[in-house]
DNA sequence: GGTTAACTCTGTACGGCGTACAACGTAGGA
DNA sequence: TCCTACGTTGTACGCCGTACAGAGTTAACC
């Protein structure tokens, strides 16, 4: 029987409950099963990663993932913190807020575009993971330079993090993406007999914004125009 | 058989193909499938509109809903769509692009509180509707006032939603919520000793940030931090 | 007016999912 | 040595989306 989710977040910590000695050893790890769900994750998608997959990958059972971890759910806030853990935190050195931030970000949106099914997992528990509270503190710490009470410390880093899930969002690949192509070149002809003259604006900006999209370097460009604009909101004192 | 999505999502309008007139006329029509998938979303969450359940409330059978929808997911696009259709659109009248702006994210915040489960409707396709597009059209007029070129004026109120969506995503209820009481009583004391006196910064923010989100006026709070920094954001000459 | 073709409706069935449960095997502690 | 706690496993249940085939219904065509 596994144990409680913040006993198998903590499992490497020396004060963690190591269950009973009795009876088999598992034949695999917690950390196996929660890596071998990673790696599933970043090749197929998080959808491919189900208890069965799982155990089969892993060599075990379907029901044996079970001794690992509680529900599905549960694995999802494990592979969470994981990755978080794992994430190569970025160096301050004596860089200015601004470069800090930036790195922060940086750092984030190279997490999620390595592994895009993070995006997939909201489950509030995964704060309380030892990987995820490290990450934590050391980005709050990219804040130190400005003038920010706890409250507006916090919300700060969330506004930060906030736009970079967004602009990993924009940037992940549709699994539909391979049929669009084909679904467009049937649906222009009607979508522009159905839309006539009417949104001229949205006509107009929208094919703009569509062919930017199609072009080399248009995510680094919303990446920058994006990123600049956070950079600048957090500029201690605003502009009049 | 249903037609293709995109005349679904365009089914009203008058050169929308009706399909043949032979055989008995649908019980039910397509908007009325959608309107009962959205109702259902609403009170019980988009996880709860399956086709069986689905047919049971329209009093259709479970594969009578594929005869208006091609598939589940195209369901979910028609959904958005819908509710972006019937979305009440912010009045501009003479206001300045701040007041404009922060209409446009009132109204967006708004939606999403009333339909938390379009946070889990990520479709492209979704841009094609009729009600998408005409909210686009609108709220691209919110900056009008603003000096930015068709591809700068999509990232910007590409911007502006993305944060409402971040926001919007931090209210949402936690379906969890109701047993994370209990499960912090029994996790408290041992997260404490897994922590010890490690990342002193992250226990005290952390610590504040969560005490702050069990005050009653916390949101409209870390929505008022948030919204004046994507308007300064916008701000036409940033600060030097 | 009869025939046909197009259409809706429906039940059954298939392969997948998460996971509850009970039987069985295995090891350390008494 | 026996007991007991634990890992492992197969089976089974109730869900899910949806493919398919048959039956019933209507308008169009001759």
């Amino acid at each position: 029987m596994p144990r409680e989710l913040i006993d198998l977040l903590w499992r490497d910590h020396p004060a963690a409950p190591q269950g009973g000695t009795r009876g088999p050893r598992s034949r695999v790890t917690t950390g196996a099963v929660v890596d071998a769900a990673c790696t599933l994750a970043d090749a197929e998608g998080l959808a491919t990663v189900t208890v069965r997959r799982l155990g089969e990958a892993l060599g075990i059972s379907t029901m044996s993932v079970y001794t690992h971890v509680n529900e599905r759910d549960d694995l999802l806030v494990l592979m969470a913190d994981a990755v978080y853990a794992r994430m190569p935190l970025p160096t301050y050195g004596n860089a200015d807020w601004r470069t800090r931030v930036r790195r922060v970000a940086d750092a984030n949106l190279a997490l999620h575009l390595e592994h895009p099914w993070l995006l997939e997992i909201d489950d509030e528990r995964t704060a309380f993971g030892p990987g995820t509270i490290a990450k934590y503190d050391h980005e709050l710490h990219a804040l130190d330079a400005l003038p920010l009470d706890d409250v507006a410390r916090d919300a700060a880093l969330t506004f930060v993090l906030d736009f970079v899930r967004a602009a990993a969002r924009a940037r992940r690949r549709d699994p539909r993406a391979d049929e669009m192509p084909q679904v467009w070149a049937r649906w222009a002809g009607r979508l522009a007999e159905y839309l006539g003259a009417a949104y001229p604006l949205a006509q107009r900006v929208g094919g703009a914004a569509g062919e930017e999209m199609n072009a080399a370097s248009s995510p680094e460009h919303a990446w920058e125009f994006g990123l600049a604009r956070v950079l600048d909101s957090l500029t201690p004192a605003p502009p009049p």
